[in-house]
DNA sequence: GTCTTGTCTTGCCCAGTGCGCAAGTATGCC
DNA sequence: GGCATACTTGCGCACTGGGCAAGACAAGAC
């Protein structure tokens, strides 16, 4: 009753949903690549549309805006990241294992030809960097209910777990900006002293 | 030489300073009225002018969008900000006068009949959080380079200052959040118990 | 194969927007 | 008073976001 939608549910295709993330993933590969050679505010969405091969009402029903399209290798990041912290074991302290995953995941991210050029965009365009806090400001409150699950026990587990998975995303956020804007200081470097700075007691 | 300008400028007159104040604070009120009676999506840019009495056109030349006008009020806080950690005595730990800094602001936030009706805002649009944290992220960069100044002598002075930056926003941040969902819980008590765990060593 | 059903794409359309430009107006300084 | 600078306004225009309805297409039922 009421559902009989979900009894025989189709239960998510295969090919159909693959098409759809190449089409997210051309729109959003278009988006940064127009960006990047021509400026933010010369590239129109049909642009970009036409780069992707669809309409431009297509790219709306991906997304909202060009800020969007181009940003969307953020949220694939940090969905990568829950991945990540949800695979250390479980018995590892919880601040460890959210350092871990937040290594490998620049690691990886160094690795992505996608985001030199979303790097070198965002120099470009500091607009773009306020988008990307926001994108991030979401992310943090998913993983903050996924360490509160690991936290001891004690007072305001909660409000914990959440300074927690922000004073890690800041350090992320910090790394990265100090690393481009001063390319002799290692990213990694720079990542763990963060990482170390903020579970030691402070000044 | 050069700057013949320079040397007679105007020195910024008075009235003219104040007038344009008192436009963005009327176009910051009325966009925020209206929002808030009508809801965002339902108010244009021309029914906040009108409101205010200027052109849609005149509207632009003070803020980008409705939203930009609507969180005009974090900006002016941001500002605040600043001044009363400026204020803090020199002789005083640089966390201790953040966290006092913050406290003061956060008492005078709440007696401001404008933050009330910005609160409702927020919790119907959800969006407007994104882009209210992309106006802290610039905040805390300013501040950062407050802070850095006033910390003791060190390596990594600079990306220390940023992550203690961070932690105070977040503080912030997550205080609000956790006392709006959660009217029970005070916000002063649970902004200091993040100050506290903040500053001290992690699990 | 055909038929059905749910989903995605597209073209059409239109109110709303951001902003350049030039003319008009207020403000401050002499 | 005149002059310079800064602000406001109306006009115009390319671009946008999204509603709607008509196709195109995929997956399963038969």
């Amino acid at each position: 009753m009421g559902t009989t939608t979900a009894a025989n549910a189709p239960t998510e295709p295969r090919r159909r949903e693959r098409k759809k993330e190449a089409t997210r993933l051309a729109l959003h590969r278009a988006a940064v690549l127009l960006a990047g050679e021509q400026g933010l505010e010369h590239v129109t969405v049909e642009a970009i549309a036409d780069a992707a091969d669809v309409s431009r009402r297509t790219f709306s029903n991906y997304f909202a805006n060009k800020e969007e399209a181009i940003l969307w290798g953020d949220v694939r990041r940090l969905t990568r990241m829950y991945e990540l912290v949800a695979a250390r074991p479980p018995t590892e302290p919880i601040w460890a294992a959210l350092s871990a995953g937040a290594e490998q995941l620049l690691v990886e991210r160094d690795a992505d030809p996608d985001w030199v050029r979303q790097l070198r965009l965002l120099r470009r365009h500091p607009s773009l960097i306020g988008r990307q806090v926001a994108t991030f400001a979401e992310g943090e409150r998913t993983l903050a209910d996924l360490v509160v699950d690991r936290l001891p026990d004690g007072p305001h587990r909660d409000v914990r777990a959440r300074l927690m998975t922000a004073a890690l995303f800041s350090a992320v956020r910090i790394a990265t900006q100090t690393s481009i804007a001063q390319p002799e200081r290692p990213l990694l470097d720079v990542l763990h002293e963060l990482l170390a700075a903020a579970a030691e007691p402070w000044s």
